[in-house]
Order: structure tokens, then C-alpha cells, then sequence
DNA sequence: TTTATTCATTGCAATATTACGATTAATATT
DNA sequence: AATATTAATCGTAATATTGCAATGAATAAA
């Protein structure tokens, strides 16, 4: 039903699905990658950089920003991104424990 | 138009993506997360396991297995699936590759 | 004050995803 | 052969996501 039954998950697996449907967007994945790049921050380049609309650029950045992966500040007019360094180290470290197994023999079967 | 335009983006974009989006549910983490417990390969206890129907898992596994994250063997009637280990390291090393960026100082504008 | 500029929000259309009942295909068992 | 078991597939309903035009809110510049 389009509907994810996340009351039958554990916090933590719930948790690592949340932050990589974040990472589920190229999109998003760009703005991260020209966050990164610029270190300093950015704000509406980020139209340009990438070919989509302001309004989309928009609600991709809401998401990233909801999930805790950047953080906003406001300058005047325009707003200006980067990453969140302490939520970024965080969830690095999640996907990392995450995919840390490497057991050699998992044969199948 | 829930439309991916991912014509507009770089493969690695795309690449990390469309893994991070089969990641992007719990009970895909879920599935993983047992199998890799469990070592020895899975079939469809995973749908006792985890409270979903069976067509509903047959589904996450067939996504899993479509990304390569997983692979499955066919045993009599039953089949078997565990994770694809060379690829589980390639995209662990993407993941890693992608989250190494620790420049203490990013600070916001 | 008027006009730009920048970005968020709203509303909508198109498509995608999640979940499952019903069915099917295939191998085992009796 | 008849029946059971296992898992994939089909079809469908409900919900979510993506993308954008239009609009709004807020500050800066004239």
C-alpha cells in the first residue's frame, strides 16, 4: 500500500533505511558532493550547478537538512549550507558498522 | 512527476544513489541484517522472521538481489540467498569512499 | 517606497513504492 | 498420479516521491 510498516522494525534498522533514503536521490548525492567540494558553503548555485528547478532544489535540501546531514544559515537574503559535521561523523560511522563484515566464507549454501 | 531525471547526473551520482536506495528501507535492512547473522543462507524464514508476507519479502529480495548486494541459489524447492561477497566490499568501499570527508573546519559561512 | 533577489511553500500531475491476495511454476513427498 | 511445499509473479489498492509553476515572505538595493 505504498505504506512501510516501520512499527515492526528495530529503531536501529529503521534508522540506517531513514538516512540511506536520504542518500537515495542523485540529486541529493550532488548537492552533497558540491557542499563538500566548496566547503564553503552554498545556497542557490546549487540550481545552477544541477539542472532542476528551484523548488526542487529547494524541498531536496529540507530533506537533507531534516535528516540532520546539513545545517542552513541565513545571510541576508540568500542561505547558505554545509555539512553537519558532528550528525556527518555520526552517520559515517553508522553505514561503516553497518557493512563492517567481511566473515571470508558466508558461502551459500 | 516522481521522475527521476538522472540523465542530468554523473554515474558515480546515479551509482550511489540506487544502492543507497535499496538500503532506503527497514525491512531490506533487516533482511540483510539476518542474513548476515545467520550466515548460513536464508529462504523464507525471513518471512517469519520479519512480519511481512511472503510476496512482500520475495519482492525486497528480489531488489537486493538485483543490486547485487545479495545472491540466491536454487535447493530443491527452496532457495537459498546470502551476500554476494565481492560486491558487498566494492559497495562498502563506495560508502566509505563517500562519507571520507572529515575537514574539521566546514564552518557554515 | 518601489523594485530586485533569494529562497521557502503550496498545489498539482506523473510516476514509483509498498504491501498483499491470488495464482503460478517447480520440485518433493506420499 | 496426487498432494504438499516453496518461492516467484501478477494484479491491485494505498501511499510516497519527484518535479515544477505559481506564489509568498523576507531582506537588500534603487
Amino acid at each position: 500500500m505504498g505504506l512501510t510498516k516501520s512499527e515492526i522494525f528495530t529503531e536501529e534498522q529503521n534508522n540506517i533505511a531513514a538516512l540511506a533514503k536520504v542518500l537515495g536521490h542523485p540529486a541529493r548525492i550532488a548537492i552533497l558532493q558540491h557542499i563538500i567540494k566548496s566547503n564553503s558553503c552554498i545556497c542557490g548555485d546549487l540550481v545552477q550547478e544541477i539542472g532542476l528547478a528551484q523548488p526542487t532544489i529547494s524541498q531536496h535540501l529540507k530533506e537533507l537538512k531534516n535528516s540532520g546531514i546539513i545545517k542552513g544559515n541565513i545571510e541576508g537574503t540568500s542561505v547558505c549550507y554545509c555539512i553537519d559535521q558532528e550528525n556527518w561523523s555520526h552517520i559515517s560511522a553508522t553505514f561503516a558498522s553497518f557493512f563492517e563484515f567481511s566473515s571470508s566464507e558466508s558461502n551459500c549454501c
